[in-house]
DNA sequence: TTGAGGATTACGAAATTCGAAACTCGTCTT
DNA sequence: AAGACGAGTTTCGAATTTCGTAATCCTCAA
C-alpha cells in the first residue's frame, strides 16, 4: 500500500467506472501497472468489491438500536439486513449496539422501518438521525 | 423503477463491474437497453455514483461530532472529508452535527482521528464507536 | 559484475462500450 | 380505421477498453 494504491483507490472510490487508461493517464504510469495494482488490491482484500452507492428513496437515516442484554445482536443484524430499504447494518460498540442505515422513500417510511424495530423482542430502544448530506473521502 | 431495474441494480450492487452484455443475458434483455436503463438510474439520481468498498485498515469506526453553533458545518464536512482513512462524512439531525466514518489502520489510528478533529476550533465534541462488523442489506 | 525476483511497460487480440439509426408497440388524433 | 407520435428497445459497426503475455527495467545481494 504506497502512495500510487492510495491515489488509484481515492479514483476508484470516487468513480469504480473510470478506465485503467484514464487512470494511469492522471497518475502518470501504464495502463497495465494500474491493472496489475487493482489486481492485487482486491487479491488482498483492500478492495472489498465493486458496488454502486444508490439512493432509492428521498431519505437517508440512522437508527442506533439498543438491544436487551443476553441477546444475540449478530442474528438480530441479520434479520435486520434482510429488510427492504436497508443499505447497511453495523454491530458497534458504545451506549447503543447495532446502527442500521436505510434509504427509504420518505420519512414516513422511515418511521415505519422505526417501528419494526421497536417492535422486535429483543430490541428496548432506538434513536434516529436523518442524514441530510454525505460527502465521500 | 420497475422490476427490471431492480434486477439490474442488483447485480450492480454485488458487482459493479458486470459487463452490459452479461447482464442483458441474465436479465434477459439487450446489451443496449441495460445500457439505457443503468444511464437513466444515473441521471434519476438512484444510482448516485459508481464505486469501491475498502478495507484499507484494521479497524472501521464512527466518530460523531458536534460543532459550535453558529459554525458552518457544510464547510467543516468538507474539510474533514479531505483527511486520509475517511470514508464518508454525514451531516446529521440529533444530538451531534456530524457522523465520520473511518476506515484505519488500528486503534491508535483512530485515535489519532478523534484527536485531530477535536482539535477543529468548531468541535465542541466527539462520540466513537467502533463499527465491530458490517452487513449489506 | 552478474543473476534473480518483482514490478512495469508494450503490444496485438478479444471483449466491451458507445453512438446512432431502425424498429416495436401502445396511444392519441382525425 | 389509418396515420402520427413517443417512449423504450434492439441492432450493428466503430471506438475504446481490457486482457494475456512477452519483453524490459530495477534493485538488491552474492
Amino acid at each position: 500500500m504506497d502512495d500510487l494504491d492510495r491515489e488509484i483507490l481515492s479514483i476508484l472510490r470516487r468513480d469504480a467506472r473510470t478506465p485503467y487508461t484514464e487512470i494511469a493517464d492522471r497518475v502518470g504510469t501504464s495502463e497495465g501497472t494500474v491493472r496489475n495494482r487493482v489486481e492485487r488490491l482486491v487479491e488482498d482484500g483492500v478492495i472489498e468489491r465493486f458496488t454502486v452507492a444508490t439512493r432509492t428513496g428521498n431519505v437517508k437515516a440512522m437508527i442506533e438500536v439498543s438491544v436487551d442484554v443476553n441477546v444475540d445482536t449478530a442474528e438480530v443484524s441479520d434479520r435486520i439486513a434482510d429488510w427492504q430499504q436497508v443499505d447497511f447494518v453495523w454491530q458497534v460498540s458504545g451506549e447503543e449496539d447495532i446502527v442500521v442505515v436505510v434509504d427509504a422513500a420518505d420519512t414516513d417510511a422511515v418511521n415505519g422501518l422505526i417501528t419494526q424495530a421497536r417492535e422486535l423482542e429483543e430490541v428496548v430502544g432506538t434513536k434516529t438521525r436523518l442524514i441530510l448530506n454525505e460527502r465521500v473521502g
